[in-house]
DNA sequence: ATTCCACATTAGAATTATTCTAAATTATTG
DNA sequence: CAATAATTTAGAATAATTCTAATGTGGAAT
């Protein structure tokens, strides 16, 4: 609505994440948060520096690879590993798990709340739980008949 | 038992996968199958090398990594990804999961039959799930009390 | 508006894990 | 014992990521 401050939104964002709305990282987080084809995003640093690059932002990848965990950090992205020498962040940070497409190397979120997960051990003392990955692998091929 | 053929039945497991039983490989799979403390590992091509040396066997890097994944292919072997950069291979084979130290890069079994996963959707047509991987990522701190 | 400085960006070098290459070695077969 | 194909290996190469140290900039304070 606001054509006269279009990052006006993403500006707060970084601001209250402690982060200065420089050029580079509201050019980020606009690629990022506001995708044009809606929905959210799993996109690895060397993808998303493309983008930019693509889109006549000028950023260094060092400042993609600073951003992308700066926003780790401050809970806007998450991080997601499903191979070695590859990662992925999020834009979709709530509670949910993921399809892995072991081809293409695609990631699809699965709604966390569908998920249930039972007859997980108590961690052990000195310890608690930070996170529960659920990744499950898809190749290629139907599945057996039952 | 065999004190003559110590090796006998690794060597029987390599040719079952079709690999041949030679100096190298024997011995790491020594290190793998036959842990002086028994129980399941998980291991970074890294730390097997090590051994390896600390163990007096000549043996490449190369090798090590050559071997594990020829060890995983042949299913003797798991390859599980927590960190990007870092593959652990798994000697426990069997369906099951892992709570991981993220302080320590630490990683520990879950039994797989005690863990129960409902609501997952049915995977898209044209794929099959090649595996499920659940890991709960641990950090230093006690729970919170309920 | 101008100054100032802590924070941010950057090019390029460095690091780390892993893979590749091509030559030397070794296990098996005849 | 050859002969042959598989295996090993040192070292170079690659890929993702991080580091360094020099330069640039946002925004608070004047
Ligand atoms: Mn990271
Ligand atoms: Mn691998
Ligand atoms: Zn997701
Ligand atoms: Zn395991």
């Amino acid at each position: 609505m606001n054509k006269d401050r279009p990052y006006s939104a993403l500006v707060q964002r970084l601001k209250a994440a402690g982060l200065r709305p420089t050029r580079q990282r509201l050019a980020l987080a606009k690629l990022l948060f506001e995708p044009q084809s809606g929905g959210d995003r799993h996109i690895t640093a060397e993808q998303l520096h493309a983008e930019a690059v693509a889109g006549a932002v000028r950023v260094s990848l060092a400042t993609v690879y600073n951003s992308l965990h700066q926003f780790t950090g401050a809970g806007l992205l998450r991080e997601v590993v499903v191979e070695p020498g590859r990662s992925y962040f999020d834009t979709n940070v709530s509670d949910h798990h993921h399809f892995y497409f072991e081809d293409g190397g695609r990631l699809q979120d699965i709604p966390g709340e569908q998920v249930h997960l039972e007859g997980l051990p108590t961690p052990p003392e000195g310890t608690r739980v930070a996170r529960i990955d659920v990744i499950v692998r898809l190749s290629d091929g139907e599945s057996e008949a039952s």
